[in-house]
DNA sequence: TGATTGCCCATTGTATACAATATTGCGATG
DNA sequence: CATCGCAATATTGTATACAATGGGCAATCA
């Protein structure tokens, strides 16, 4: 679970290519690679199935083949790309079986993170999952979904930590990744999160009752997967 | 959650370099350095930080560096190297308490496991099941250590795989990997599953007892970590 | 027609070469 | 004697070159 990949999710200072990244810190062309095209997967820019060619992404990222094999197949170990050896690579595919199973397993892994979420945190954690709360009521309130979508991955995410288990930590962020992919290629759902459910699961947490907290965490990933499954039968039945 | 690199564990015909291999199913040589260096550091041949150089790798393996800079990339997601942009790679570190996070989220997920298997296997895959638990019987018997650990590690993955999940499976796995890594670096306590316990959970499983199978298969885990916990005292404290 | 063979092109697999960056050791200097 | 500077060396980062493989298409033959 090392995070070299990780986006910085403090959202604040994004200092993307200037003085603080003269330093150590400056990403090597793989790692940029492997982050540019995770997102572009990530958010649908390449369908489920596409081919992806080396010289083709190499040529459109302007580096040599090698940082691009070597970012196709970081995706490979994390479950977005399939490589057939010397036949190429191509974006992962997403059977509606896979996307019960990641929704099952959030769901469960959800129940699991708030339940320890509730026994461990900090009084400093909760009064900072409560801000985030607010913060997401206003985004609902004035509708804007794209923070809303980003204060969701953040407060799903602060919950993760504030169970204090980093492997449990590295599977949500997986899972809350691939969910994010199932949207970007099904528009017929538009996000799919009832932020509103947020606040019984955060009560909970903040009044330590971790049973509590299991059950609505998970009921609460199980209604998105509910709502999948009701667009999904609509879109191909 | 391909399967490209997984060893195969049906162990029937292993046709290493044969007739077998000229088709399109031989490795590239990047996946056998992968499959290699992974084996290495999980069975402790490389210690706990313990620098990988590039060139020295290359070497030992009479390849170039491509291939095990691609291996590099692959095993750093896996968790077990560790990679610092320009400065190389290490094996990963294992303090005490990431051991205990691991156990904890085995021991969870084991439960998962066994409560879907319970649920959902099917009397084919009972019968496999209760088969590989009396192999396990005899070599528990005749004292063969080295089968039992690998029949060990069939039944828990028979059990993931029964569970129906393949994102649940792909987990199991790496957290089942981890805990071998944890045994090769901590020789002071001899491989500490308790094959015995394992009567009782096949039994709720095949008796459909989801219940009662995963709190058993929990707890199992748990002994594990508490045996791990007490032996690191004895060794550290 | 329809299957088969052989060739060409696109693509991946691997090695090597060079550039950029870290680390180490040593001597000069205070 | 500690420390700074700096060259020498080791190592990683990236690009390029060449080999090997696979897929497609046309020529060939039954």
């Amino acid at each position: 679970m090392t995070d070299r990949h990780s986006d910085n999710h403090d959202g604040n200072h994004a200092q993307s290519d200037s003085w603080a990244n003269i330093g150590s810190a400056h990403k090597s062309i793989n790692i940029a690679v492997t982050d540019a095209l995770r997102q572009a997967i990530l958010s649908g820019h390449f369908k489920l199935g596409e081919r992806l060619t080396e010289v083709g992404l190499a040529k459109s990222f302007d580096v040599s083949r090698n940082p691009v094999r070597e970012a196709l197949r970081v995706l490979e170990v994390e479950g977005i790309v399939e490589i057939n050896p010397r036949k190429g690579a191509r974006v992962a595919l997403l059977s509606s079986n896979e996307i019960q199973e990641i929704i099952e397993l959030r769901a469960e892994l959800e129940g699991m993170s708030a339940k320890y979420a509730a026994l461990r945190c900090s009084d400093e954690v909760r009064e900072e999952l409560r801000q985030l709360f607010e913060e997401g009521n206003r985004a609902d309130a004035t509708g804007d979904t794209t923070v809303l979508q980003e204060l969701n991955q953040m407060f799903h995410n602060q919950i993760a930590m504030a169970g204090k288990n980093r492997f449990l930590v590295g599977f949500m962020k997986a899972l809350n990744e691939k969910t994010q992919w199932i949207f970007a290629n099904r528009p017929e759902h538009n996000i799919g999160d009832n932020w509103k459910e947020h606040a019984a699961i955060l009560k909970a947490i903040i009044s330590a009752d971790a049973e509590l907290a299991a059950v609505l965490a998970k009921r609460h990933v199980e209604d998105i997967g509910k709502e999948i499954a009701r667009a999904t039968e609509e879109n191909e039945g």
